[in-house]
DNA sequence: AGCACGCCGACT
DNA sequence: GTCGGCGTGCTC
């Protein structure tokens, strides 16, 4: 038997598979989907299998040295998905097999050193030698690197040692699991012997009596400690019983259970509303008899799409099948688990990202076991190992999220497809905003679409005030809230009523500017301005991390008029708190969440009203529920719309709906104030109305009449080096072929300097593929981008290639 | 990507 | 005469 292995290699001209025999030892264990590893040159590395074969044209194929795990981590549908992606994002197989498992079956290479005999007896004339390898000696086999970190001289004398041979190199492949056990202590023989043993036993022995009593009446395995504690007896005690052969000692594979000790209030089931039970039937008709029922639910927010969502999970399950329900990392919030695990209870398993890799890995293997029937979590969770799939749900669909903004840069809405497709299953988008994309499919009917427009016991929509900022300033109003938002808070405030403040921080962050001279300071290492940090008092480069300390004269100039400008959320909590003294803020932002657990803890704290106002930034646009929230003021409700993208109103859009949802869920009528300065622009007007219909209208026709998606697919293309000419030559170069192979109806666009002009001393070029949505030009495209690999090892420029990009940056 | 092999300059 | 620079090519 052989199996065909993709192998740990990370370029393309080796992304291929190779043959290895499978040794009669391992034959059991190799399966497609395994990971092993293997010989590769003189090196070994970890790779997937993705076939077996009975044949090999290779004349001299090596063997498997290793199967890693006893059951293999992916399922066949993976490897065939991993193909898929290979095609059509350009990225090596094994990185999208890589991104399928947890992060700690992510492969770990270590050399390890040990001494031979001959090591072990030498005895250098020099100290520092001698010492080196006493410490070898005492803790071998010890890894390379921390020889190399702590001996100065390691790297020499490990060569001469290993030359000399008294010293091995061990190449060790593994990963990082660490396997969290439980001591149990069960019965070792039938439960007649142990009734008869209990009798036997000599009556000074009254404390093995109990205990052998304890496994008459529970006869099964239970945690020693929980024993202990339970019969009040000591370890030695249970000894005896093990010596005698009674009971027996047993290390078992423990899960971490991230929930442990959580109870779970089984969630009410409310009538449906009527136009629940129609998207409910309506989808159903999707799952008899099983097939790919591509949907998708366009409900405003508050039209309790997730009661639906639950239905459906629960019909599918009593199929037999599993579901996968994919939401925002940001909306992975407690309060939207507890819905779901109050209904399936423990038939869930959750992959979010403040778990720790060991948790996440727990979660994991429970679906690959098949223990669990529904997976939930961010983007990654859509690749859930269920065998037998029947849902996949993407709530706020449209996210930008759902985008991978590394390799393999997939989106999840289109692996929810593929996997649709493979297990004919339904495939449920939902959004209170759709994206054009998904909304143009669903009137071409290419996806069943949903429309609830009705929230639930017919709440009314808020109402929304646009504020003109133009017309503030005119009057003389040069802070950043406009009068009708001082009047509303003031009026909250007087009724002890919550409301939420919303700044929009991209492109809009605090930076320092010189007043004298216009100096404005930037990264040395990126074309971008530094953002000033108050909490520390420094400034620094949110993309290559580079911070330096607050500046007290200007560097250009010398004066000493240089200070922060912009509006950050640290900027309008001292702003709110001199306008309106004694309200009390609470901040959400990247500076106040950083902890562990410290967002919960800010939202439940807002929840019991220890707050008047919640402040922060995107992180609170979503999901949220507050009952006693009545106003959302929205301080820039503009600044997402000057960005250099073509979804910028689509963004702008969709922001302002979610924010705007936050306000007025329950009794209390909701508010929401605008301020803006481009009152006039359709995504604010149409967003200010709730009116979604036209605003898709609107911008579908601006798409068509620029041609963008969804008229068209995207590539981007980022070259990026240090020196400027040279990859102005080498794009334009890339770009000459590239333009030779598009077929006609397709553009080229560029090279041009890429908005983020530099990163990390490196600048970016980028040039841009449009074409019809035809996936036959994938193929030819990829392969100029697998010869450009050539150029990047003479070179050193690097080439990114991003299918259906969501940043133009 | 590594790692070995291999063919030309500055040292013992 | 050898150590070592990194160009080239292969890895089942």
């Amino acid at each position: 038997m052989y199996a065909r292995v993709i192998v740990d290699v990370p370029v393309v001209d080796t992304d291929r598979p190779f043959d290895y025999a499978v040794p009669a030892a391992l034959l059991p264990f190799v399966r497609v989907g395994s990971r092993v590893s293997v010989p590769f040159g003189p090196r070994k590395l970890q790779g997937f299998v993705i076939e077996l074969a009975e044949q090999t044209d290779v004349d001299r194929v090596k063997a498997v040295l290793d199967v890693m795990d006893i059951e293999p981590p992916l399922t066949e549908e993976m490897v065939e998905l991993a193909r898929k992606m290979s095609a059509r994002y350009m990225c090596t197989q094994y990185a999208a097999l890589q991104s399928m498992i947890p992060a700690v079956l992510r492969s770990s290479y270590e050399k390890q050193v040990s001494l031979t005999s001959a090591g072990m007896a030498f005895e250098s004339g020099l100290m520092d030698e001698q010492a080196f390898y006493q410490h070898i000696k005492n803790r071998q086999p010890i890894a390379w690197d921390a020889l190399i970190k702590q001996f100065p001289m390691a790297a020499s004398w490990l060569t001469d040692g290993m030359k000399a041979g008294r010293i091995i190199v061990e190449q060790i492949v593994g990963d990082r699991v660490t396997k969290k056990t439980v001591t149990v202590i069960e019965p070792a023989v039938s439960l007649e012997q142990l009734e008869m043993a209990k009798v036997e036993l000599p009556k000074s022995a009254a404390r093995q009596k109990e205990v052998l009593s304890h496994f008459v009446h529970h006869y099964a395995a239970i945690d020693q400690p929980q024993l202990l504690a339970l019969l009040r007896v000591s370890n030695q005690t249970v000894k005896a019983l093990i010596d005698k052969g009674f009971l027996r000692r047993e290390e078992v594979e423990n899960y971490r259970d991230p929930f442990a000790g959580r109870t779970f209030a089984p969630v009410e089931k409310h009538p449906f509303t009527t136009q629940q039970q129609t998207v409910i039937n309506g989808i159903s008709e999707g799952m008899n008899p099983p097939q790919y029922y591509p949907c998708l639910i366009h409900g405003v927010t508050g039209s309790g799409k997730t009661e639906v969502y639950l239905e459906i999970m629960e019909r599918t399950i009593e199929q037999g099948r599993e579901a996968i329900l994919l939401v925002p990392e940001i909306s992975l919030t407690p309060q939207m688990v507890n819905r779901f695990k109050g209904r399936f209870g423990d038939q869930v398993a959750v992959m979010h990202s403040r778990l720790s890799q060991g948790e996440r890995y727990d979660e994991w293997r429970k679906i690959r076991r098949g223990q669990v029937k529904v997976a939930i979590g961010a983007r990654s969770a859509i690749f859930a190992p269920f065998r037998n799939l029947g849902l996949i749900i993407l709530d706020e669909e449209h996210e930008g999220s759902y985008k991978q903004e590394e390799t393999p840069r997939y989106h999840a809405r289109t692996i929810a497809q593929y996997r649709g497709l493979y297990h004919q299953a339904v495939v449920l988008f939902g959004s209170a905003t759709p994206s054009m994309e998904s909304y143009h499919e669903a009137q071409r009917g290419r996806i069943h679409l949903f429309t609830m427009d009705e929230r639930v016991n017919n709440r009314p929509m808020p109402v929304v005030n646009i504020v003109d900022m133009r017309e503030e300033l005119r009057e003389g109003n040069r802070t950043m809230f406009s009068k009708s938002l001082v009047e509303a808070i003031e009026d909250r405030l007087a009724k002890q009523e919550q409301m939420v403040m919303f700044l929009n921080r991209r492109g809009f962050s605090t930076f320092v500017m010189c007043r004298s001279c216009g100096y404005v300071a930037g990264c040395p290492h990126c074309d971008i301005s530094l953002t000033y940090h108050r909490s520390n008092r420094t400034l620094r480069c949110h993309y290559c991390g580079y911070t330096e300390s607050e500046p007290t004269l200007c560097p250009e100039c010398g004066s000493e008029h240089i200070r922060f400008f912009g509006t950050g959320t640290q900027k309008v909590e001292e702003e709110l708190s001199r306008h309106f003294p004694g309200i009390r803020v609470i901040r959400m932002d990247v500076d106040t969440t950083g902890r562990k657990g410290a967002h919960e803890k800010l939202l439940q704290d807002f929840r019991e009203g220890k707050g008047d106002v919640l402040l922060g930034t995107q992180m609170i646009a979503k999901g949220l529920d507050f009952p006693n929230v009545t106003l959302v003021g929205v301080l820039a409700a503009d600044s997402t719309l000057n960005l250099p993208d073509f979804r910028a109103a689509e963004r702008t859009f969709q922001l302002i709906t979610q924010v705007g949802g936050r306000a007025g869920r329950h009794e209390k009528q909701g508010e929401v104030i605008l301020q803006t300065y481009n009152t006039e622009h359709y995504s604010i007007q149409l967003a200010s109305r709730h009116d979604y219909s036209t605003f898709f209208v609107e911008e579908i026709k601006q798409r068509y009449e620029k041609n963008y998606p969804p008229y068209c697919r995207l590539i981007l293309f980022t070259f990026t080096h240090e020196n400027v000419p040279l990859i102005v030559k080498k794009a334009e170069q890339f770009a000459g072929k590239l333009r030779q192979i598009i077929p006609s109806g397709a553009f080229l666009l560029g090279p041009v300097a890429s908005p983020i002009a530099r990163i990390k001393d490196r600048y970016r070029f980028q040039c841009m593929v449009k074409y019809k949505n035809d996936p036959r030009v994938l193929p030819d495209i990829y392969r100029l981008v697998r010869a450009f690999d050539d150029e990047r090892k003479k070179t050193g420029i690097m080439l990114t290639v991003d299918v259906d990009p969501q940043m133009m940056m």
